[in-house]
Order: C-alpha cells, then sequence, then structure tokens
DNA sequence: AATGAATGAGCCTTCATTCAT
DNA sequence: TATGAATGAAGGCTCATTCAT
C-alpha cells in the first residue's frame, strides 16, 4: 500500500516539476536551459532535482509528451464523437492560428530546437506522427461523411502538414499576420473541394 | 599604401576561413560547433583567428550570407535571360528537389539551428526574403508570359513558400522520399492551372 | 525487556546487511563501493540502513572482523589438537595456495584498498597480527614437536609472512601461476631444515 | 624551429608539474587526490592545468613513470660498468632499506592505492618488470661472476621480489624496524650461498 | 524502526576569451 | 600579425547525510 501513494507523490512531484519547467522552456527555448534553470526555477537543491529527474532533455521530453498527450487527445475524443466535418475542420484551423498567433507562451520553439539539435529519432517520429495523424483523422472523418471525395486524400493531408510545418517554422522567426493564416488555411481548404 | 594590401590578405584569409569552416557546419549543425572547431579546421593559432573572427556566429552569418549570393544570384540572372515559364518552374522544383534529398551536404541543418537558437531578427529577415523573392520573381514570370493568370498569384507564392519550408523541415527531420517530394511538387504545379 | 530482543535484531540485521555487502565489496572492491550500493544490496530504505550503519567503512571493519575470526579461529584450534606439524604446514600451504588461486571471490583487494587508503592503525594491527600470529603458531608447534630446529624461528616466521604478503600483491595485481606458488613455498619449507 | 621550443616548454611545465604533484602524492595517497589539489599546487588555474594534463591519473602515471625512470636506469647502468656482485647486491639493499625506512617522502603508497584501485593492467605489467627485470640483472651478474652459483637463480630471484614486496607493503601500513629489514635481506642473501 | 525525499558540498570538464611574446 | 599558454566562469553530476513522517 505504500507504493502507489509514493507512486503518486513522484508524480506530483514530477508533474509540479514540468510545470515550471515549462515556463522557463517557454522563455529561454532548449539549448540555452541549464539545469540550473530547471533547478532554480523548481526551487529545489541540485539533489532533490535529480531524484526525479537527470538531464534537461528528460525533462524536456516529458514536458512535451505530457502537453501533447492532452491536447490531441482531446481532438480525437472529439472526433470520435462524430461531430460535422466542416465544424470539425473549422475548429482545428481556429486551433492552429490561435497558437500560430501566440507562440510566446508555447514550446513550439523550444522543440524545434530540440529536434534540430538532438540526434533523437524516436522522439522525431513521434512528433511528426502527431500531426500526421491528427490531420489524417480529420479528413477521414469528411471522406466517411461524404464532405469530401478524394482519390489523394493522403497526399492532401500531407501538404497539409506541410503547409502547417512551414507555417509554424515562419511564425517562429518572424511572427504571422493574422490575415496572412486564414488566406494560407483558405488556399487548404479550397484543395479539398 | 599598406591598408589595401592588409584589407586584401584580410578578406583572402576570412574566405579561407569560411570554407573550411563550412565543411564544420555542415558536419556538426551550429549549435554543437565550438571556437575550437573552426581554429583546428583553418588550422590557425587560437590567436590568429580571434584577428579575423570574434565568435561562432560571426563566422556562421557571413558563411551563410556568402553561400547565398552566389546561389540564388544565379536563378534570378537567369530569369532575366527570358526563359520559358514552364522550365524556369520545373529547373526551380528540380533544384530543390535535389536539395531536399541531399541535406547532409548542406548547411541547412546549420541555419535553423541559428535561426531558432539565435535571436538574430535582422538575419531572419534575410533568409526569409531569400526565398520569398526568388519564388515571386518566377511566378511573376509567369504571369507575364501569360502562362498563369491569376488574381491572387502572391498568395500562391506564399503557400509554395510554406509548403517548401515545411519539405525543409521534415527532410531535415527524417528524410523525405524522392516520391513524397514529386507528389507535393505536383500539387504545388496544380495549383497554377 | 524490549532492549535484549532490540539487540537480537539489531544483530540479526546487521549480519544480514554484512552478507550482502561482502559480495559488494567482493566484487567492485572498496573505494568504488558507496552507500548506495551496500543500501540497495541489503535491500532496505537509505534511513534504514543509516540505522545500523553509518558508514561504509563501519560496515567495511565488521565484515573483515567478521570474517577473519571465523577464518583463523579454524586453525588455531585444530594446532591445540597437536596434529603432525608437517602435515598442519601442508594444510596451512594448501589452503593458502586455494586462495592465491582464486582471488575473485575474495574480499582481500577491498581490504588491500582499505589498508592503503585509510589511515585506521588500530584495524592495519589487528590483520598483521592475523597473519604473524597464525604462522607464529603453527612454526612453534615444529620447534615443539622437533621438526624443526632454528635458533632463529620467529625470523623465519616473519619471513614468510612477508614472502605470503608478496605473493598476495602480485596474485592481485597479475594473478599467479600454480606452478609459482609451489615454487615459492617449497622455498620457504627448505627454510626450515 | 617555433615546434621544438614550445615541446620543451610545455615539457617544462609538464615537469614543474609533476614535481608539485608528487609532493600531493606523497601526502595524500592516489584516491584521496583532486584535480583541485593538483591544480592547486601547481599555482595555476583549472583550464591552463587541463591545457597539460586531463585527468589525476594521467598525471600521476607519468610522475611514476618519470620517477621509476631515473630510479632504475641508474643501477642498470652501474651494473654495465661491471662492479663487484657484492658490492652491488649490497648497494641494491641498502637502497631499498633506505626506501623502506622512509616510506614517508615517496610516492609508493600513492602507487599501490592505483594499483589496487585502477584497472590498469598495462601499468601494472610495467611495474612489476621494474623490479624483476633490476633483481635479475643483478643476479645475472653474480652468477657471470662466479659469485653465486645457482641453477634455479630465477627462482630465487622471484623470491627476492615476494619478499620485498611483502616488506614494502608492512613498511607502509604500520612502518618496519631497522633491525627487522636488516634480518630479512641478511636471509634473502643466504639463500644465495 | 523505517522510509525515501531533500540537501548541499564537492568534483569534474569545457569553452570563449585574453595577453605576453 | 600570429602564437598558444593561461584564465575563470559556467555547467554537469554524485554522494554522504539528514529529517519529517
Amino acid at each position: 500500500m505504500a507504493r502507489p501513494v509514493d507512486e503518486k507523490n513522484r508524480e506530483k512531484m514530477q508533474e509540479s516539476i514540468m510545470e515550471t519547467a515549462r515556463e522557463v522552456f517557454c522563455e529561454k527555448g532548449y539549448s540555452a536551459v541549464t539545469m540550473s534553470d530547471l533547478i532554480e526555477a523548481a526551487g529545489m537543491s541540485r539533489g532533490g532535482f535529480y531524484f526525479y529527474y537527470k538531464s534537461v532533455d528528460e525533462v524536456f521530453r516529458e514536458a512535451v509528451r505530457h502537453r501533447k498527450k492532452s491536447l490531441f487527445a482531446e481532438l480525437r475524443r472529439s472526433i470520435e464523437h462524430g461531430p460535422d466535418f466542416h465544424e470539425l475542420l473549422d475548429d482545428y484551423f481556429s486551433k492552429q492560428k490561435m497558437r500560430l498567433l501566440n507562440m510566446g507562451g508555447s514550446m513550439l520553439r523550444a522543440l524545434y530546437e530540440y529536434l534540430f539539435t538532438q540526434d533523437d529519432a524516436e522522439f522525431r517520429n513521434e512528433q511528426k506522427n502527431n500531426i500526421m495523424d491528427t490531420v489524417n483523422a480529420i479528413l477521414q472523418l469528411g471522406v466517411r461523411q461524404g464532405a469530401i471525395r478524394h482519390e489523394h486524400i493522403d497526399l492532401i493531408a500531407e501538404h497539409f502538414m506541410y503547409t502547417i510545418e512551414g507555417l509554424n517554422v515562419m511564425a517562429m522567426f518572424q511572427g504571422l499576420a493574422e490575415e496572412t493564416i486564414d488566406q494560407q488555411f483558405d488556399i487548404l481548404k479550397n484543395m479539398l473541394t
């Protein structure tokens, strides 16, 4: 009976650490972040921190995974509730737009830094699949609903992904105007008809 | 009389340094590169190197600029010779494809690392404009030749850019299959008709 | 009434700890062993372990003492049963030979590490006397039995000790061939005649 | 022409470092010595020290080798001058005796710590051979001069070595009385007749 | 008695950068 | 100009030890 309690405490602590770590990553990106930064943010001693996490990238990976999980799980769940395709698509684009307009509070820059900097093939795969799976799931819903008819639906899905990726990059480099995002998303939508 | 000679020597040395530095950046990216790496590659003494360059990013920026200049200047020049639009477009895509299939020998990964890592707004602008200007120049040639007729030609150009950017990112993260590139470029071409 | 029971428990725990600790010392020597190693081997909690032992060297010293006691007590006892000197001597050499050929499973390397590393005069004395006393006891038996007649029997005993010590060291550093051991022991035996 | 000078400077500095390091090793042994100890003793900055030596054991090995070289080279050289065997032997024993009586100023304890602590087979071999070769060289001189006649001269040489090794160990653990050393060396000498 | 989270000192190592020659 | 020795800040990691529960 002692175990489950300990595990829970541990998890609680880890989440609390991740919470503060996330702020650090948002502010400083990935490669500029040191153990000391995370430790200070967590308000612990060096040794105490190491009890939970052994390295910056361990914290980082878990923070990203944690967030992604909750972020995309929601969408996938809502897909299963069988919503109207066009509504869902608009919703997705709307959320992406929010994200693109407000990069400051996100860890995306840190994530890209990590992906470019670190040689972590497994993690890269996870990330890619996350986006692809989501887009695919949405478009396939459209096909099932007869809202779109496309023999090359998977290519279109891929195209969505590349475009969004490109928008991500540009948003991070220089920021994007809301208008630009709308225009690009319109282009994507038009490809479905 | 001493000045001009010194300046020339300086430039010669700087170019020679950039040459060897480029190899380093191709191999190790940006953030993993240390002064020592560059110095060793240059075959100089520490002090000597510092006489020409004060930091890694100074070398890097100059190396990138130098290369970009020669890389895209060619294309723009060829545009001015008034070639057939479709030929030119195919040529551009073909070159991009080559690049995407062979990221190893390029400094692109290093460039992205730099752009994500460093907070160098000016440099980011330079980079963005490079791609955009090129794509715009090509498409406007198409418009002039009557090959494409589009009221939103600038949006399409932007879309090209985002897509290519997305492909860049994916190519660097996991590599792209030739087929994938062809398919995506076909999608882009179809948008022009 | 609480005391005696607690004391017994304490001793039981301490012996169990020493048992597992011994394996650790055999495998890793002395100076490479950390508290965590011992704690993990004991299968206890940090705090629990500290209740019984305060430091690595406390565990170590007790482990060595415990073992020595049983190891040499046997021989000394058998001396008191008045066995034939030559038999006893052969038996002793035979046991030493076994030991020298199979250093792996012994804590001797750890012991030497401890003796060289730690400044523990008391403990050193104990160790030295252990060997000397044993050899002396054997040789004096020989004198009593008239098997050896030597005015400088104590010097010979010392010489035995130094030689065995030297063999110990070499066995630990590089291992000894069986032949080598036999030859050296023969030399020692010949000194008695 | 620049090279040889630099090399010399480097060597000079390395020797100066070794000199101060030796004092540290004499005082603290091996395993208690940290980089910081050596650096402080050398009176340099951390970085400066690392320019010459990368680790404690690098310094240590070189210090030992350096010393051994000059220590034994002398003896071997004197052997080649064809001295009288008994004189040479006495000289050797006399030197060993000095050493055994004055362990404080020697790195021997540190050496043993190193040999027991570190898994450096190559270095162990060097050390063993150093002693053996010396003893062998001396005894073989005796054979050549007809001063000793022994079919098992190599076994005797080995026996010398083990005895000296044992004396070393004991000297380090508790110190040896001059008388004890004389007695043991007498025993060894008597084995030659 | 027992637990294991937390502490903080201490060591190691790398680098950008300076400076006498 | 060129050299490379020297500096010191910065970051990483491990461990013995304590303490509230």
